[in-house]
RNA sequence: GGGCCUAUGGUCUAGUGGUUAUGACGUCUGCCUUACACGCAGAAGGCCGGGAGUUCGAACCUCCCUGGGCCCACCA
């Protein structure tokens, strides 16, 4: 012993040195699924990190490292348990960083040139990413790690978008984008930024038809005038009652637009009258789908008024056309009044100029006919907490089809060319990876509407939602191991951030569905999000995003694993402090002492041989109790039960009450022989029991501590033992025993006795049982 | 503006329709008691956001209000 026990002498406290020096050793444990191997299989499709963010932050590795726990407890549980890695590393976030990285546009640089750019990118932000999550012992299979940007992969996505082509569901439509005429794209909602532009409020009037009434409108894009199609007042506002439902002209162009009630339109504002046009805005979008009104596109991708805005705008570009246009309209006498205000302008992060909203040509995978079933499915799936699952069912209520082209570089290409002659889509066959911008159809394509045999291949890439949302059939091996696939999918599980409900999860049910005819798993555990001190969520934007690694090497990573574990229940957002971090360190020293203190004593007696004291019989029955309350946790994926219940436990329990109890009778001090040993006996018992307890969420220190006390493999290979009958009584009297130790405590604090002082005092008779060992504990002389 | 979630001692958190509401961190007091001062023991501190209701009884169920968080939409 006195050798392995070097460790105990040298190290007080639990630390990141030690986790460093036992790091190699988690780390080589092998994690390998195999189907045949004749356990349950416990399968989980966990989100595949985006390799563009940096820092990654610390809300993101707390959840990471639950995800762990999770994964580490269900094979100690007895499961097979399939736990795959993932890099997502498709879409425009990279792109953005290799255009910074590099000092380079994406448009400015050849295709070929800016792909190899990204995958450079993405090779060291992965590496990065890699070493942050086993420097927490993330416990996957490293050996199958998957890449969303592989071959492998994107034959995948691309595979499956053919299937959904073919069965109908692809189809191409024309609606209105966030398009950035600066940088010649389509942009994501998350790129686009609002400021606070100065700008004109202009007040102007349009004519009645059939009447001399005339009703005012205000507008900061008078420029559209021309793609009016009607407008609206608020139902409520007694000047416009008598409009209602009118016709109204409007100035220049003399159309006839409707006047239309709707809340939309606030009495407050402005003129309290508000013209709707395709499109100034996305509530233009939304009235004009409601109202079914005519669309009038009056700008063009390149951000000049077309033939629509007449002869005069044409040509111009939309600030021009909003000069022009005010003092035509100054020239016709219909402007009361121009206001200057401040006014939030969406503008393209990147460019910094404002976006346009115009319909373009893309691909849309249609939902909308489907909702119904998509929301069955939504309450077939099991969420854990249950409350979350209310947010998808929301979405799914006003959620459209899916747009999934992008004009894009990095990314998986849409797998399609167009027929040179009639420009009819071809369409190849699925099982292969096509670059149709830089490859030709395969061999023999011929159109199938006009047998034309020369073609131009599509140069844009799917979202990167198309990828990921089929992460459930890629790691089942969908197309390439049936077999695999049949015992492994749907999954168990699927786990993820609060965050990517809409998202991940939503497109994720949507695809698999069609694809399979079913919901990719049985469970979603959906985590809340993690806040900074604040209760605000980390963001970059914010710079208040905090840095897993720098907490890491401070503290350690159990103490980081075991405070995510325990700070909230899944599902709950969870706010960092540095004071709780450091306070799951401290436990983890206190478990640290209690086996030094423990390996004093050795631990190899036959439990037969044995005649257990009441003391002893009382901590395992505790114990007992404790595996069952511990293991529903884990069984119920949630590590924060064992992870509470255990320190409890330790801090409240074992330490204080149980080891002061049997310490003296574990020297050996004025006991029996067989006393002796049953105290080292149920010392080891419970310990065994905490470290194999904790393990699936501080795998150092219980690795570290199970081999220097108990010299046998891994505990990360060893099963969590079921929970034995217990005794409901003798819990009952162990509450007694802490009771009285209180008693004591308390009597000796008020006669000024330092704790080992000899005391008189009275033992209660139901604690007899107990009666030599607390004379020892408290130095009792009756 | 719309939706969802949430509200428990200074801070953060657990909790069940029913006797003195859980734990952690912090605070105060006393202790180096053969594992631990990153410790031990003791103590203070909460009308469980406000109001109404259901109930024999509510922190726990319902409604309203208020505060906070997130998502969506963002002012013609």
């Amino acid at each position: 012993m006195a050798e392995d026990s070097k460790i105990f002498e040298e190290n007080k406290n639990w630390s990141r040195k030690l986790e460093k020096e036992i790091e190699g050793k988690v780390n080589s444990l092998k994690w390998n699924f195999s189907p045949s191997s004749g356990k349950n299989i416990f399968s989980i499709d966990t989100p595949p990190p985006y390799t563009s963010g940096r820092p990654w932050h610390l809300g993101a590795a707390a959840q990471y490292s639950k995800i762990d726990a999770i994964a580490r407890s269900q094979r100690m549980l007895g499961k097979e348990v399939l736990f795959p890695i993932g890099m997502d590393r498709n879409g425009i976030p990279v792109e953005r960083y290799a255009e910074k990285k590099y000092d380079i546009r994406m448009r400015d640089t050849p295709r070929e040139k800016f792909i190899d750019l990204c995958r450079e990118s993405l090779d060291e932000l992965e590496k990065e990413m890699f070493d942050i999550l086993r420097s927490f012992a993330y416990s996957a299979d490293f050996d199958q790690v998957y890449r969303t940007d592989s071959v492998e992969y994107r034959k995948l996505t691309q595979s499956t978008f053919i299937e959904m082509w073919k069965k109908g569901r692809i189809i191409r439509g024309t609606r209105p984008s966030n398009y950035c005429i600066d940088c010649g794209t389509t942009i994501a909602d998350a790129e686009i930024e609002y400021k606070e532009m100065d700008t004109s409020l202009v007040y102007f009037y349009f004519k009645i038809k059939d009447s001399n009434k005339k009703i005012l409108v205000a507008s900061t894009r008078p420029e559209l005038l021309g793609a009016c199609s009607a407008i609206l007042v608020n139902p409520e506002d007694e000047r416009f009652k008598d409009f209602v439902n009118k016709t109204a002209i409007t100035p220049i162009y003399n159309r006839e637009v409707k006047i239309i009630a709707h809340s939309y339109a606030k009495a407050e504002f402005g003129s309290g009258a508000v013209m709707i046009c395709s499109y100034g805005d996305y509530n233009d979008v939304m009235i004009i789908k409601e109202l079914q009104l005519p669309e009038n596109i009056i700008i063009d991708t390149n951000g000049r008024m077309n033939e629509n805005a007449g002869d005069k705008l044409k040509g111009m570009k939309v600030k021009e056309a909003r000069k022009e246009i005010i003092s035509m309209l100054q020239e016709a006498g219909c402007v009361e009044k121009i206001e200057d205000i401040q006014h939030r302008t969406p503008m393209c992060e990147r460019s910094k100029t404002p976006i346009e909203i115009i319909p373009l040509d893309e691909y849309y995978l249609k939902v909308t006919d489907i909702k119904d079933k998509l929301e069955e499915l939504a309450n077939e799936l099991t969420m854990i907490p249950e409350q979350h699952k209310q947010i998808l069912i929301n979405w799914l209520k006003v959620s459209t089809d899916w747009p999934i082209s992008r004009r894009r570089y990095y990314g998986t290409e849409i797998p399609l060319w167009y027929c040179k002659k009639c420009n009819e889509p071809y369409v190849p066959e699925e099982g292969k990876y096509y670059q149709p911008w830089k490859e030709n159809p395969p061999e023999g394509a011929v159109c199938s509407k006009c047998g034309g045999k020369e073609f131009v291949g599509d140069d844009r890439t799917f979202d990167t939602w198309m990828d990921s949302s089929v992460s459930a059939l890629y790691v089942t091996k969908y197309l390439s191991d049936k077999n695999f696939y049949e015992k492994t999918y749907p999954l168990s599980l699927r786990t993820q951030g609060i965050d990517i409900i809409r998202t991940w999860l939503n497109y994720s049910i949507l695809r698999c569905y069609l694809l399979t005819d079913k919901l990719p798993w049985e469970k979603a555990w959906i985590d809340g999000m993690g806040l900074d001190e604040h209760g605000e969520k980390m963001s970059k934007s914010k710079g208040n995003g905090i840095d897993p690694t720098i907490v890491i090497e401070k503290y350690g990573a159990d103490a980081f694993r075991f405070w995510a574990a325990s700070e909230a229940l899944p599902g709950s957002n969870f706010l960092f402090s540095e004071s709780r971090l450091q306070g799951s360190a401290k436990f983890l020293t206190k478990l640290w002492n209690v086996a030094r203190l423990i390996n004093k004593f050795g631990n190899s007696y036959d439990i037969n041989e044995i005649q257990l004291n009441e003391s002893d019989k009382w901590i395992i029955a505790y114990m007992e109790k404790l595996t069952e309350e511990c293991r529903k946790g884990y069984e119920e994926l949630n590590p924060f039960i064992p992870a509470n219940r255990v320190r409890e436990f330790m801090w409240n329990v074992f330490a204080p009450h149980y080891i002061e109890l049997v310490k003296a009778r574990a020297y050996g001090e004025s006991f029996s022989e067989n006393e002796k040993k049953s105290a080292i006996y149920a010392l080891n018992y419970v310990f065994r029991r905490i470290l194999l307890l904790m393990s699936p969420i501080t795998p150092f220190i219980t690795q570290t501590l199970w081999s220097t006390l108990y010299k046998e493999e891994s505990i990360h290979y060893q099963m969590i033992p079921e929970a034995k009958g217990y005794d409901d009584k003798l819990l009952l009297l162990g509450d007694r025993i802490m009771e009285f130790n209180s008693k004591v405590w308390n009597a000796k604090k008020e006669q000024k006795l330092s704790l080992r002082d000899a005391i008189k005092i009275e033992i209660p008779r139901d604690l007899e049982p107990f009666e030599k060992d607390l004379k020892s504990m408290h130095n009792i002389i009756n």
